[in-house]
DNA sequence: AAGAAAACCTGGGTGC
DNA sequence: TGCACCCAGGTTTTCT
């Protein structure tokens, strides 16, 4: 279930292998896993096939190799996709492979990538790039920059900064929360209001703050808001810190090593477990045709609208 | 127009 | 052993 966290340490591993390699190749095995590529704008292994990377980037949990001028290959993991950096040589015989490219790396020589997507929810695309509203770098690269970072693969644009990155807008945030009606934790998976937080972090951010996930966000005060940001930039530092969360081994990193984050969960996955703060047993609930871990005396839905806010919210 | 629900997909686990 | 069913969940699409 890669999240935020998961998806930097596959752009990072990627990063070195990719920045400056020439694509000399690139099999499709399954086409599922170029849903989001618009036939119409040419073949995805024709557009691929030749050119030159210039580096990783990743907004939230999307990903982009910039080639060209104004183009780039968007890739998404969704649920189960790796991408496995390998040797030439390395027989690829996965089940579920569905894109190979093939690398000429000026330093490292040839390299692979194997896009591995058991459950198919991933995705490759080329996809043509626009300038990031605010003049920014549309996400992040490491410490590789060119004049392709201030700009934005469209079919990005309209996810919002993740809250690691240094031109996210606290305000705005802050701003989008006490407009939403909805629950809190149903705005911190909104991808267009903070990206990058899925359902495990959103769990862990709430638990941490001892809100409860149907909590309409709007009133929420935005001194609780501003702890709530807090707390998820946290949970998403330390997962990142510690490699990213895996549990089954879906998520797998670039070298083949699963994360090693589930150790440090306090909400997610611990139905019936002691809440690590004041010991009540966990539970689980429906949510959204997935689940929700709270503990039931920290994490109460609080009735009563926060002092000094309006009916109407704002 | 916000918000809810459905659809996409496969393998592992469970109950009978 | 086999089979039906449920579950995991990010994103887009569809419906209200």
């Amino acid at each position: 279930m890669p999240e935020l966290p998961e998806v930097e340490v596959v752009r990072a591993g990627l990063a070195p292998a990719v920045t400056g390699a020439r694509i000399a190749a690139v099999d499709v095995l399954d086409a599922r896993a170029l849903t989001r590529h618009d036939a119409a704008s040419g073949d995805f292994e024709a557009l691929t096939t030749g050119v030159t990377i210039a580096a990783a980037v990743r907004r939230g949990k999307f990903m982009w190799l910039p080639i060209g001028a104004n183009r780039a290959i968007v890739g998404h993991l969704g649920m189960s996709g790796q991408m496995l950096l390998r040797s030439p040589e390395h027989p690829g015989d996965d089940r579920h492979a569905r894109v190979r490219i093939h690398l000429e790396h000026p330093e490292h020589g040839e390299l692979r990538i194997d896009f591995v997507d058991q459950r198919t929810f991933g995705s490759l695309a080329v996809d043509g790039m626009v300038p990031t509203p605010d003049g920014a770098a549309a996400g992040f690269s490491g410490d590789v920059t060119g004049e392709w970072a201030a700009s934005i693969p469209t079919q990005v644009a309209h996810i919002a900064r993740d809250p690691l990155d240094p031109a996210f807008d606290d305000e705005l945030f802050l701003e989008r929360m006490s407009r939403r009606a909805s629950g809190v934790k149903r705005v911190l998976l909104d991808q267009g209001v903070v990206s990058g937080v899925g359902n495990i972090y959103a769990d862990e951010s709430l638990w941490a703050v001892r809100l409860h996930g149907e909590q309409p966000a709007s009133t929420i005060s935005k001194r609780r808001a501003r702890e709530l940001l807090r707390a998820v930039r946290d949970v998403l530092g330390k997962a990142l810190d510690e490699g990213g969360t895996s549990f089954d081994a879906q998520y797998v990193n670039v070298n083949g090593a699963s994360g090693y984050f589930a150790h440090s969960l306090n909400a997610y996955g611990r139905e019936g477990l002691p809440c690590p703060r004041c010991g009540t047993p966990m539970v689980r609930e429906a949510f959204m045709n997935r689940s929700s871990h709270r503990c039931p005396r920290c994490q109460r839905l609080q009735r009563r609208r926060e002092p000094g806010r309006a009916a109407t919210g704002r």
